[in-house]
DNA sequence: TCAAAAGTGTTCTGTATACACCCATGG
DNA sequence: CCATGGGTGTATACAGAACACTTTTGA
């Protein structure tokens, strides 16, 4: 079947910027290429959409195949679409936006995907536009974990308040008040005391929470504050 | 060249959601087709892209076409890729969001291409997935233009803040306080005084101001809120 | 017993809100 | 001169920021 005779066909490929944190930096796994085309050098996670799958669906078999790693937070980003983007063949590209724990990934399968964790600041150059797609991807961090509750995408199940000052601080780079973010934090009620102690600590143990799903899922598209004023800057 | 022999190439279409202000409702330009496929049934305006363009410049052109405007507010919405979106063939769907100041559109293009403009309440069923696609529309303007300083493009060049009032109470269906409404907005030093006044009202004149184009550029990536709290819905 | 990290409480200040009042215009 | 809408002022409440103090832990 054939409806729009006139029309020019091209490749949709599927590009996935994955970020991670090991409790004292964001960081990005990026893959340095053991293929063609552009092998050697580093690359965004992708692939190319097939004929007969939803474009979520081809970024979750992406996600999955490198990442070992099925119920992530996944949401999509943007398409890149310069004519000249890909000196290949005229491609545009849908790039998702993940966060995963990153504790729980197939550590077996990224090594085989020629894959590393790399913090942002010592990432390398890479191929086509993939270097812009990251710069969108740090930047949508930073301005949807100030609204919406996405951070405890990146920490395990049961985390610190302490904990997750920390993701905060590495993803805005500033100091934040323990005492403020706390309370600030504790007032959304999306926190569940689960009566444990964390036991990694040297010091006083802090308590682990998990999150509320419930209401996670409620309070999730409202606008959201816990971030200092000075992060919604107005000048 | 062909580089990816054994990946699918397919259809990327472009649509475009069109928002426009009256000076009392939010209105869509939507589109009575009258050509195949979906011969008679509303839609979206959309096209294809071309295989020689930029993605954005195709919205571009596609927005031109139907408005006879190049210097408008575009922004990319989101990709829509179900598999079976389109009946006719594979396809995905480059969505994009356009604000356009109502009374500067050319009503001939948009005549000759069986548009029109028509309030969110009023709108009529659309083919494939561009209900969906108006839904997210909704959401997105609703979203941002309490964070950033999208409701100008809604206006005309001068505007009163009345005016822009009366926008945000059709974008939100809400009532809000003239008083603290003209503070709020005041105090971002975003408006300039053109020392002109309103000659369409029966009253009072209100004063017409123009945007700071300078201040424009730099606020506009910050986070804003003149929006009654009442809007950051916290529960 | 001391240092380091976790947790709780208090004060201060800026800003959003609610609401009262004055001004301009045309009928 | 009065109804309608535009513009300015002010008291109050609330939430964020700053900062002091207490508690727990292991070394």
């Amino acid at each position: 079947m054939n409806n729009y005779p006139q029309a020019s066909r091209i490749l949709v490929a599927i590009d996935c910027i994955i970020f991670g944190f090991d409790g004292k930096d964001i960081k990005l796994l990026l893959i340095k290429r053991n293929f063609e085309p552009e092998k050697g050098k580093w690359s965004l996670m992708g692939g190319f959409m097939n004929a007969d799958e939803d474009l979520a669906d081809g970024a979750v078999r992406i996600l999955y195949n490198l990442t070992g790693l099925k119920d992530i937070y996944v949401e999509q980003l943007e398409t890149f679409g310069k004519a000249d983007r890909d000196p290949g063949e005229r491609t545009v590209s849908v790039v998702f936006f993940a966060l995963i724990k990153i504790d729980d990934h197939d550590s077996e399968a990224v090594k085989s995907h020629n894959a590393s964790w790399i913090t942002l600041d010592a990432r390398p150059k890479l191929i086509f536009d993939h270097e812009q797609m990251v710069s969108r991807a740090i930047e949508h961090l930073k301005y949807n974990a100030a609204l919406h509750p996405i951070g405890f995408e990146l920490l395990p199940e049961r985390f610190t308040i302490p904990q997750l000052q920390k993701l905060y601080e590495a993803i805005y780079n500033i100091p934040i008040d323990r005492r403020n973010f706390s309370r600030k934090l504790l007032s959304t009620g999306l926190l569940i005391d689960t009566g444990q102690k964390n036991n990694n600590s040297a010091t006083k143990k802090a308590t682990l929470y998990k999150l509320d799903a419930e209401r996670y899922k409620t309070k999730f598209h409202s606008f959201w504050n816990f971030m200092p004023d000075s992060m919604r800057v107005n000048e």
